[in-house]
DNA sequence: GCCGTTTTCGGCCCGACTGTTTTCAGTCG
């Protein structure tokens, strides 16, 4: 599969061709056509084989043409030229804040300029204040911008932005001149990795609200202040944005501020359409300006002939069409969990003990909490011998017993060893209530020894769940490459569960994978993978990635009673 | 460069804030 490759390709061109220049409308073109590349489930050199590239969205005769040159050739000479006029490596510029295409042109053009080291270097010595549209506070701007990306590296994990956003409302909700106060932005709508915390406030004293916001204890660092919008950043490295709008204008702002971007834009196409203007502030009519909906997100849905779409769903993969057609997927709720499958204790590697974690599941609400140690091979992390299982499963007994209000299940999360079988022998395997199965070593495999490996390991008559099927861990270690289509239809075969591990670097199966895997008709089951009673909140994770991929309640196995669970896993 | 139940040409989402200007371009979301 080269969509990867070719939409990274379309992408860089249209970042180049802003440099250069070019209109607008065609630099977005580029980039419209090279997410809908990204996106596409199919393999595009099939699509270039069949002649069916013009087939889709976003995708004309120059680009068609383009990206056959590409798969038949294996280059693009309008690339290479491109990439011979301006350096690639010039585009780092761009991830600098304050710097856009306009700016790093001049920056080339001018002085020659094309790393970040030349830029402070250029900076330091006060190059760039006698360029047209630059001066010292430019200077000083791009230097302070520098240190922060040397220092965040761009993007932060869900549960850490998370948490510093919900403090931070707390904090603000302290104000009473704050009307209504909402999360907004790729927080909002719980995506994997954050670029930055939206905070959307309606109230009649803008002022007092910003004067409040920045005195929030975490604030590094003040970017910018307004009337309607301050950002600034926390201890952390994170940016905070908020933004202040009127009473009636919150469900249309909140809307705006959640995005996606694609989302936003495929929405207001539709509003333009049906004769109105949809901007922060709410819905118009687009001829005279007369205000048509805009205080709750409901209303303006509904006045452009849509259900209300959750804030997971907005990422323009068909939600909007969807809901034209009233064909909404049901998505899972954050209530609707009644149990955790996959927590490990002090048997191996986790902290608490068996009965520890039971009562803190009740306490949670749960109405199970299945106990999953690791197996005799993975020395590291104190798998258990034989032996141990039974002891385990023995004290495991007597607590269910002991504990009433909340149903206590013996799992193991076994490791599925190179060649695909097993780390007990079936003889043990038959004495859990359910079996994990995961890879935790060898992660070096081409797309087929992985493939198989898994498949293997799903075919075991006992394996229940398969654990953190890709194995990925988000900003450290890729995905192994798997043929994601063979092992749904292995699953839906074997009935095995495909775990949406919930644990924030992991969140794997991801949301695409989810939405994808439920085409094929697999079951999911959602599990924190804690090793502290203090991961358990991680459920809602987990849950927010399978709403992202449009998972219902009826997807999801431990939405079930523990009777009906109880059927399901044996 | 893409697209079309107003259009095969002429549109393409839109407003706030900053810094450099002295009325606005560039950046950002």
């Amino acid at each position: 599969m080269k969509n990867k490759e070719i939409a990274e390709m379309f992408f860089t061109i249209a970042d180049l061709l802003d440099i250069k220049g070019e209109i607008p409308f065609k630099t977005r073109a580029y980039r419209i056509a090279a997410q809908t590349i990204a996106d596409l489930d199919e393999d595009i050199e099939k699509l270039v084989r069949e002649k069916k590239l013009e087939e889709l969205p976003g995708i004309g005769k120059a680009i068609a043409k383009k990206i056959t040159e590409y798969v038949e050739t294996g280059s693009l000479e309008f690339y290479e030229k491109l990439k011979k006029e301006i350096p690639v490596g010039i585009l780092e510029l761009l991830e600098i804040p304050s710097l856009g295409p306009k700016k790093v042109a001049t920056l080339y053009n001018k002085l020659g300029i094309k790393t970040i080291e030349e830029l402070k270097k250029a900076c330091e010595e006060g190059k760039l204040r006698d360029l047209e549209g630059f001066g010292e506070i430019t200077e000083r701007n791009i230097l302070r911008g520098i240190k922060l990306k040397e220092k965040t590296q761009g993007r932060f994990l869900l549960n850490l932005a998370y948490e510093n956003g919900m403090r931070y409302i707390d904090f603000l909700k302290q104000l009473s001149s704050i009307d209504k106060i909402s999360i907004a932005g790729s927080l909002r709508r719980m995506k994997e990795t954050i670029g930055d915390i939206d905070i959307l406030v309606s109230s009649k004293n803008p002022e007092e609200v910003m004067n409040h916001f920045v005195e929030y204890p975490q604030v590094k660092q003040i970017l910018v202040k307004g009337k309607t919008k301050t950002s600034v950043i926390l201890e952390d490295g994170i940016q905070v944005d908020l933004r202040v709008v009127e009473e009636r204008s919150f469900g249309a702002a909140l809307q705006y501020f959640t995005g996606s971007k694609e989302h936003n834009v495929n929405l207001r196409g539709i509003a333009i359409k049906l004769g109105f203007k949809l901007n922060e502030y709410g819905l118009f009519e687009k001829d005279n300006d007369r205000y048509i909906a805009g205080r709750t997100e409901e209303e303006v849905y509904r006045k452009l002939g849509l259900p209300y779409i959750p804030p997971e769903l907005r990422e323009n993969r068909g939600e909007i069409e969807a809901g034209l057609e009233n064909n909404l997927p049901d998505i899972i709720g954050y209530d609707d969990i009644k149990g955790d499958l996959h927590v490990h204790s002090i048997w191996s590697d986790g902290v608490n003990s068996i009965e520890d974690i039971a009562l803190e599941a009740k306490e949670i609400g749960y109405e199970y909490i299945g106990i999953s140690d690791h197996s005799q091979s993975l020395h590291i992390a104190r798998g258990l011998s034989e032996k141990q299982v039974s002891e385990k499963i023995d004290e495991i007994r007597k607590l269910d017993d002991k504990i009433d209000g909340i149903g206590i299940l013996c799992g193991t999360e076994c490791d599925i060893k190179q060649d695909g079988s097993l780390d007990y022998p079936n003889s043990v395997l038959k004495k859990f209530d359910f079996v994990i199965a995961g890879i935790h070593i060898g992660f070096k495999m081409s797309r087929e020894e992985a493939t198989n490996r898994t498949i293997k390991a799903m075919e075991n008559e006992y394996v229940t769940i398969v654990a953190h099927p890709t194995g990925r861990l988000i900003g450290r270690r890729e995905s192994f490459d798997l043929d994601m289509d063979k092992i749904f239809e292995k699953a839906v075969e074997t009935d095995t569960y495909l775990e949406i591990n919930a644990f924030p670097d992991r969140l794997d199966l991801n949301d695409v994978n989810c939405k994808k895997g439920k085409e094929y008709g697999v079951k999911f089951v959602i599990n924190t993978d804690a090793h502290s009673i203090n991961h358990l909140p991680y459920m809602k994770y987990g849950v927010a990635t399978a709403r992202r991929g449009w998972l219902e309640r009826k997807d999801v196995i431990n939405t079930m009673s523990l009777k009906d669970l109880k059927k399901v896993i044996q």
